[in-house]
This record gives structure tokens, sequence and C-alpha cells, in this order.
RNA sequence: GCGAAAAUAGCUCAGUUGGUAGAGCACGACCUUGCCAAGGUCGGGGUCGCGGGUUCGAGCCCCGUUUUUCGCUCCA
């Protein structure tokens, strides 16, 4: 384990060497769990997009794609469940290293304070032969009149803390009541911390009124909402699709391990309608199709498995992970959810719209059940460069990093190189290039020797090196030379774009999706 | 968020009890070579993460802070 941990830091480093991924910010010290897609990032990260969005939109008649705003209308958030799901005001203590929700803390020590007056008010009952109902009403006790009397003003106190999100008088109760860690016994705690999962911000000039609006954390409702817009000017029949690939945001209380969780990350959903009662049908489907996705970029199929989901949760009747094992251990890449009618069914409740479909074939009018496929580009980003890094050693003792991309994914497709700066080759070698550059990522490089040239397309995974020499100027054939075999072969300059695009081409991964 | 460790050139690191900031690789120019990280000459590049403090003097000692890594914790 140790050892893999070393493989993904070397991996890291490579990332960042050869420019794939950069710390955001890196002069200003860096921003905490966001990062930067470098040159070569760039280009990887958006082929992956590429290769999903074909998947998607161009291989299935029935879905479409949409590209929804990040900013969007604050009730949405309210309809998703989202504003009240993460509210909570949390608390550590510092000796046993455990967080507790502090509403949680202090609503069992009101818990408490009334098990003292029952047993107060039981044994008085016991003794005076009266039930234990007129006993507490005639309660005169001094000690359990305290005790009430306290347990009335901590209600109102915290009832109030909690209504005006009063996280500071939330601790002073905490400290006031003498209120221990369960574990630890001591008082020794932090500041309340409120953690919610959005990123807020102020839409509008404050003059007027603001009005609070978030940064997306899901790309899921963007298509929700646009439910009725699509079916309707799609003429979209179900089941039907739509997908979506955009940025979403989490404020994550704990972010790390690279681009594994980010504040910020990519999504890639598609959301799949269907009638009320097939959805588990269509949640059967998209698994596989999903899995199949991932097996025919060719990176082992050994390292996929799924997770299904024993604990789903409030909007899901079926749930399952595609998990990849990471050099830190099998990790989510996709989600694949059945989310019944929950997203439509509450935003018709919270926007008044009926958002139905009239089914010609049932004729009868329902909320459509959703199946959803959700993948993050970062993730599976992070999943290309782990599977394809290699540290080859080679038979002349010598070695070489190679990234063994899948070449329709490789960020450069070929590398044109002159065997010397001298005697026109340079020339001749830029002419190619020129040709090429119109239909192929492509990069010319003269400098140093052939072979070092060689390893630096390799370290970014290039599947195709062109080195033009002095045969080039007598026959017109130029030498190709493989990434992952280092073998070469003569090719007729004349059909390199042909040979290159039959290579290269997305259609290679598409064509076994089908 | 808690705890521990780390931070010196693009990268990997050295830097003595506190006394003028270094190496290898990489990078740039030129020469030489010519199919898998060759050689030579010259050159560019560092307010030692940042801010305080102690000291005649701090890369080194002390405090704070930021970032990263690891372990907890958290993760519709």
């Amino acid at each position: 384990m140790a050892k893999q941990e070393d493989v993904f830091k070397t991996i890291v480093s490579h990332a960042k060497e050869y420019g794939f991924v950069f710390q955001s910010s890196e002069i200003y010290d860096g921003l905490s769990a966001v990062y930067d897609y470098g040159q070569m990032g760039v280009e990887l990260k958006n082929n992956i997009k590429r290769y999903w969005w074909e998947a998607m939109t161009m291989l299935n008649d029935n879905i479409v794609g949409i590209d929804s705003a990040i900013f969007m209308h604050p009730t949405i958030w309210k309809a998703s469940g989202h504003v009240d799901a993460f509210n909570d005001p949390l608390i550590d203590n510092r000796d046993s290293k455990k967080r507790y929700r502090a509403d949680v803390l202090i609503e069992d020590e009101m818990g408490k304070m009334e098990e003292k007056i029952n047993k107060e008010v039981a044994k008085a009952a016991k003794r005076f032969g009266e039930s234990f109902d007129e006993a507490m009403f005639r309660q005169t006790n001094p000690r359990v009149l305290d005790i009430q009397a306290k347990i009335d003003q901590l209600r109102d106190r915290f009832a109030k803390a909690m209504s005006e999100n009063d996280l500071e008088d939330l601790k002073q109760i905490i400290i006031d009541h003498e209120i221990v860690c369960p574990i630890s016994g001591t008082r020794n705690w932090t500041d309340v911390r409120q953690f919610n999962l959005m990123f807020k911000t102020e839409m509008g000039s404050t003059a007027d009124g603001a009005m609070d609006v978030y940064l997306r954390p899901e790309t899921a409702q963007g298509i929700f909402v646009n439910y009725l817009n699509v079916q309707k000017t799609g003429r979209m029949r179900i089941p039907f699709g739509i997908a979506q690939i955009g940025k979403a945001f989490r404020n994550e209380i704990v972010a790390r391990q690279f681009i594994f969780r980010m504040r910020e990350f990519e999504q890639m959903e598609m959301q799949f309608f269907v009638r009320p009662g097939e959805e588990l049908k269509y949640f059967d489907f998209w698994k596989e199709t999903r899995m199949k996705w991932h097996k025919a970029l060719g990176m082992g199929d050994e390292k996929y498995r799924y997770h299904d989901h024993e604990k789903l949760a409030h909007y899901a009747n079926a749930a399952t992970d595609i998990e990849f094992k990471m050099p830190f251990g099998f990790k989510e890449v996709e989600g694949i959810h059945s989310r019944t009618n929950f997203d439509l069914g509450q935003h018709e409740k919270f926007s008044g719209k009926k958002i139905q479909y009239f089914d010609p074939e049932l004729n009868e009018s329902y909320t459509p059940y959703v199946i959803e496929t959700s993948i993050g580009v970062d993730r599976m980003f992070l999943t290309v460069m782990c599977s394809c890094y290699e540290e080859q050693a080679l038979e002349n003792g010598d070695s070489r990093v190679v990234l063994h991309f899948p070449a329709a994914l490789a960020p450069v497709k070929c590398a044109v190189l002159p065997l010397l700066k001298k005697d026109g080759l340079p020339e001749k070698a830029r002419e190619i290039q020129h040709k090429l550059r119109f239909d192929f990522t492509c990069q010319y490089d003269e400098k140093d020797s052939i072979g070092k040239r060689y390893r630096r397309q390799d370290a970014i995974g290039t599947p195709y090196c062109i080195t033009i020499d002095h045969q080039t100027l007598e026959d017109n054939t130029v030498t190709l030379r493989h990434r992952d075999s280092m073998e070469q072969e003569r090719v007729d300059v004349d059909t390199l774009a042909q040979r290159l695009g039959q290579e290269v081409s997305l259609n290679n991964l598409l064509r076994k999706l089908l």
C-alpha cells in the first residue's frame, strides 16, 4: 500500500511537470483543494468530455444535450433538499477528536435534565400513592421546580439561537451548561461552525436588497427544471434523456487526494426520463451501458467494479457506483441512481407548474421517473492518468516514463521531428506538420537528440512520432514510430493523414459501444 | 476541523555549533553528433513558503500563518 501511494505521488508530480494539472493560484501559495488544468491537461480533459458527449448524444436517438447556467433560482435548492440537508451546526471535542451536532448535544442535555425531574416525580408519586401525572401536576419540590425553570430557560435560549443562527451562543450554551463530550468526558470544545455544502453569493445590487443565490452543487437540477422546455421543443417521447456537462461547487469540509475531491469540479450527467414502474429496467440498462463505456477505453477490465448502495438517499429507490482502482484503493468515479419522480415532483410542488408527460400509448399523464448517470470529469481524468502511467524498464537497461493513453484521448496525437537540424530536414518537417495540423493536435520539435525527443513525447502520451530524414527528401516517406511498442515503420507522406486518422479517431472507441 | 510531518533554483536534494546560498538534472545559445534521455563551451534562474521575534548577524533558534502529505473526521 505504501508503495502504491508512492506511485500516486509520482503521478501527481508527473502531472505537474508535464503541464497536466497545476495547483490553483500557486504563486500566491495556492488555494486549498482547487486545481487548474494545464496545456496538456485541458486537451486530455476535453477529449474525455467529447468521448462522453458523443457516446450520449450521437449514439442515442433519444438523448439530447443542454448547457444550463450555474446560477439558478434559489428556490430550486429548497425543492431539491440541498438547503435543509446541510445546515447543521457542528462542534468538535479537542480531546476525543469527535465531531458532534451542537443542536443534538444541547437537546440531549435537555433530555437528561428532564430525566432527573422524572426520577424525582416518580419517587414522589410512589410515596404518595399517586399516578405520575398527578404527582407532576402537584409538584412543589423546589429542586424539581428549579430544574424545570432551567429547562424552560434553556429551551427559549436554544430556540432563539437556532432561529437566529447564533453560533456563538450555541457554544456559550454548551459551556454554561457544562456539557461534556460523551467519549472523553471533557469540555475542551472548538467553536461551533456551520457547514453548508453550497457556496452562497449575492445577485443584484445590495442597496436594492440583493437576492441570495448559490453556486450549483450539482448539474442535475439544471436538467430537471428544463425538462418541460426540452420535452416540448424537442418533441421528445418517453423514454428520453437529457445530457449536460458543467461545473459544480461544493464547500467540502475536507477536500483532498489531488483532483479526486475538489471544491470546484466538473460533472457529466445524463437524466433519463421513463415511465413509472419501468425505472428499474432502465436502471439495469444504464448500469451496464455505462460500464461498457468505461471498459471500452481498454485500461483493464479488472480495475472496475460496481458498488451497490444499501443505504439509499431520500430520493432514490436504487443506486450503484462504478468504482475504479486508484492507487489509493477502489474509488467512486460514476454514480447511477434511480431517483424516482422525487425531483420533478418537488419542482411541481415548489413552482406550482405541472411537470407531467402525456403518454399516448397509455393514454394517461404522469410525472416521469428518472434514472441518473453522473460521472466526475476530474475523477475520470484521474483514472486515465493513473491507469496509463508506466515507468518502463527497457531492454538496454534504460527506463522511460510512458503514458499509454488510448490514442483518441491523447492530448497530442503526433509529433513531427526532423532527424537533423540541417540539410533542409526542418523545412520538410514543417511542411508535413502544416498539413497534419488541420486534423490532429501536432507538436514540432527539433531540439536535442531524436531519442530524447521520443522520450519527451512518451512522457505526455503522444501515440505517434513522425521522423523526417534524408530519405524523406528522396522518396517522400517518413518513419512512423509507435509509442507503446517503440517500433518503427516506413510510411508514405501522402497516406500519413489517412493512416493517423484511422488510428487516433474517437470513432474507434464509439464503435465498441454499439 | 483535529493531530503529526514537510516547505531551499523548473525537478530531486545538500547546506557543519547561527557567520557571503550550492550540486546534479532540467532550461536557453552556439559547436559537435545523428533513430530511442550522447559530448563540449557559455549563459539565465533563489527576498531559502509568508509574517513577526531573539541575535552584532537567521536557510538554521522561537511564535504565528499558508500550502502540501499522512492519520482521524466528514462526504444526498
